[in-house]
This record gives structure tokens, C-alpha cells and sequence, in this order.
DNA sequence: AACCATACCTAGAACATCTAGGTATAAAGA
DNA sequence: TCTTTATACCTAGATGTTCTAGGTATGGTT
């Protein structure tokens, strides 16, 4: 895909609330299930998603417990609040929006 | 609408690029079709579009020309490069993919 | 003359991402 | 038991960007 930074930068948010809206989960997992979504054109580094993770949790849009793997390794576990499931509706429509402005605006030319 | 500012910067150059694919336009101008696609929802300053116009330029996915207003005042007529046109269509796709995957996602369990 | 709307511009504050490093540990294999 | 690999998390700071808050200029209107 080779997205452009501002495009990952605005679409990284409503992503991991998605996902965390589905089932809590951990920073490696998210990553995982980003690049599957994507058919492995989304690949974040590690880096890149925990500085996401603790601002989002900074703006308690999602909370964290710290759980372990089968093996005993242990992992910091991320579940959306409530505040957080209202910020991905409005994110989602947002895009949902934004969208269909680019697409008709696009369309009516057909570039 | 009230994005958040990482939506609008992804949002913006895609927005500007496909009004400029339409037909060539001017700063002013660009605000006001924003405004009006947007239905009033996105009333962007013209402060912060200029700094964006002069990066597109920069990056040669625009030109520009001086012109003139039916009185006499001066314009900056701005015009879409064949780069531009290129990078429109990829972002264009980008943000297609991008909402596909979030509604998708979303949609699975209707939040 | 004074004011308003149009039209463009920039410096720098503010903010966020992302790179490039790092630590730690379980499992596996030699 | 030692090394390697994969998993798992973390942060400082460079980098890049938007956007605010200023500014200039001018044509039309009162």
C-alpha cells in the first residue's frame, strides 16, 4: 500500500480501537492482526505502535492490565473504555464521510 | 464534523488535489468548495492552506500561475501536475482501502 | 476617508510520529 | 549449559507537519 505518513498517522487511531472493540488484546497481536487485515500491506514496527498505545491510554481511550501468555511470558493487556468506543463511531463516520466527499468529488471526473 | 487534526491533514492534499483536478482554482476559492462539499462542516483557515499549497508545490504535484479576478485584484491560479494526478489516484485508492477495512471491521460488531 | 472583503503570505509554536536504539525472557537446539 | 531466536515491551529525540497568529495589499462601498 505504501501509505503516506499523515494517512497512517489518521488511520492508526480508529484501527487499534477496532480491534480492541472486537476483543482486548496486546501490542505484537495488534501488530499481527493489522498486517492480516491489510493482506500484509500494513507492517508497524513495534516502535511505532506502544508511543500510540500510551498516548491513547493517556487519553483514556483504552486501559491496560498486565496478563500472560501460555507460556508464562508476560503481556500488557489493552481493553477499550467507553469514552474510547464513542471516539471509534465518530472516527468511523468521519472516514466514512471524508470518503465518500473523495470518492464522488474523484468519481464525477473520473480520474 | 469536527476532525481531529490527523484526519484533516490526511484529508487535506487528497481534497485539494481532486478539486484542482476538476478544474484550476485559487486559495480562496479552494476553502470555499472545501466549505461547500463539506456542507459547511469544514471551514478551513486560510493560514493553514497556503503553507500546504506551497508543500504540494514544492513537491511538484501542483503548479502555479498569477492571474486575475473579474476586477482586477490579483490571483494565484493553482493547476494539477501529471505527478499530481498520479498521486491523486493513489491516494484516492489508499483512502478507499483504509475506510473499507475500518467499516469492515467496525461493521463485524456493530458498535 | 474609512471600512470591509478579498487575497496572499510567513514565523514559529505546538504536536505527533517513527527511527533507532534498548531490556528482558521463554523455548529450542547444539 | 550456552547461544540463538522469537516474543514482548519500552523511550529519547529527530523529524516533519499542521495551524495559529500575526502580517501586507488592494478594490469596492459608504
Amino acid at each position: 500500500m505504501d501509505l503516506p505518513k499523515d494517512m497512517v498517522a489518521a488511520s492508526a487511531t480508529p484501527l487499534i480501537l477496532a480491534i480492541l472493540n472486537n476483543a482486548d488484546s496486546y501490542g505484537y497481536d495488534i501488530i499481527a492482526q493489522v498486517k492480516g487485515l491489510s493482506d500484509g500491506e500494513m507492517q508497524w514496527a513495534d516502535g511505532m505502535l506502544y508511543p500510540i498505545m500510551h498516548r491513547l491510554e493517556k487519553k483514556e481511550l483504552i486501559t491496560s492490565y498486565w496478563g500472560q501468555s501460555e507460556t508464562g511470558r508476560k503481556r500488557k493487556y489493552y481493553q477499550i473504555t467507553s469514552i474510547g468506543q464513542e471516539s471509534l463511531i465518530s472516527l468511523t463516520n468521519n472516514w466514512r464521510k471524508l470518503n465518500d466527499m473523495l470518492q464522488n468529488l474523484v468519481g464525477e471526473n473520473n480520474v
